[in-house]
DNA sequence: AAAGACATCAACCGCGGCCTG
DNA sequence: ACAGGCCGCGGTTGATGTCTT
């Protein structure tokens, strides 16, 4: 595929754009793989590709690049993501950082293709309040289980007291035929730990700002957390947590508690 | 089986920051 | 000090695959 852009210059006229093909590839993964990566203009200059050096850097670090992963997002990252997400917002690559092998193209499209979704089918804004604390109260516990759930059936250990050292295990478990981390294991376990928190929401301030029910006292915070979190832990099936079934069940969530 | 709707993801674009001369 | 080039980031688009009717 190729185009022609507005430019004026014949080397302008003569850029390509669209999909990589595997000749393409090879010449830039080879240059590359002799030169190392940077001066990017250099490299779509000296290789002959027909493509902006832009073009070069990201076909490399989003495909060509060793060790890149791409496709199922396991619950650890998608927790990370979620958490490092409420923390810095859409900082992607920075995101990106604390997940090995991971792009900050695949994070960002994982974010709009399926949290920005739930959102809207939640009619929620994305940066509410109210979705971010679905996200902190209902979501991230609710992965934290599934995480946990799938560890002790692969460990004999089952008692609370073990649940985060548990997870981090399980964490260290998954790496990739490279050897590489899926997750930062001392970054999932602050993740962990923040997430449990909610399991536990007096070691909150009690004016904390998470707060489901939207601005409610301590008190009605403790107990409806309390609710909040037991159906979260026995509403939900199957091994997706970002299901027709489960949006449809906090939908009605919100408007039984009139939060929408 | 075909067509339309929807979801996903690779790639492009514009902008801002940094570096260098 | 500043102008130009390069690089990286975040937002957006478009192609392709999958599902639904």
């Amino acid at each position: 595929m190729e185009r022609s852009l507005s430019g004026s210059s014949e080397e302008e006229m003569s850029i390509t754009k669209g999909p990589w093909t595997e000749e393409e590839d090879s010449v830039l993964f080879n240059y590359i793989t002799v030169h190392g990566e940077g001066h990017w203009n250099s490299v779509a200059r000296y290789t002959g590709l027909k493509r902006t050096g832009k073009s070069c850097r990201l076909r490399w670090l989003n495909y060509l690049r060793p060790n890149v992963r791409r496709g199922n997002i396991t619950l650890e990252e998608q927790l990370l993501i979620l958490d490092l997400h409420s923390r810095w917002g859409n900082r992607w690559s920075k995101i990106a950082e604390h997940l090995p092998g991971r792009t900050d193209n695949e994070i960002k499209n994982y974010w709009r293709t399926r949290v920005v979704k739930q959102a809207k089918q939640l009619k929620c804004e994305v940066n509410s309040k109210q979705f971010r604390d679905t996200l902190r109260f209902v979501w991230m516990p609710r992965m934290l289980e599934r995480i946990q759930a799938q560890a002790s059936s692969s460990s004999s250990s089952s008692s609370g007291q073990a649940h985060q050292t548990t997870l981090i295990s399980n964490a260290q478990a998954h790496s990739d035929p490279c050897g590489v981390m899926t997750t930062n294991p001392s970054l999932l376990s602050e993740v962990s730990s923040s997430a449990l928190d909610a399991h536990a929401p007096s070691l909150y301030d009690s004016s904390a700002s998470y707060n489901l029910m939207g601005g409610g006292s301590s008190s009605s915070y403790s107990a409806e957390y309390c609710y909040y979190s037991d159906i979260a832990g026995n509403g939900f099936g199957g091994s997706d947590l970002w299901t027709d079934e489960n949006i449809c069940f906090l939908q009605q969530l919100l408007a039984d508690h009139d939060l929408s």
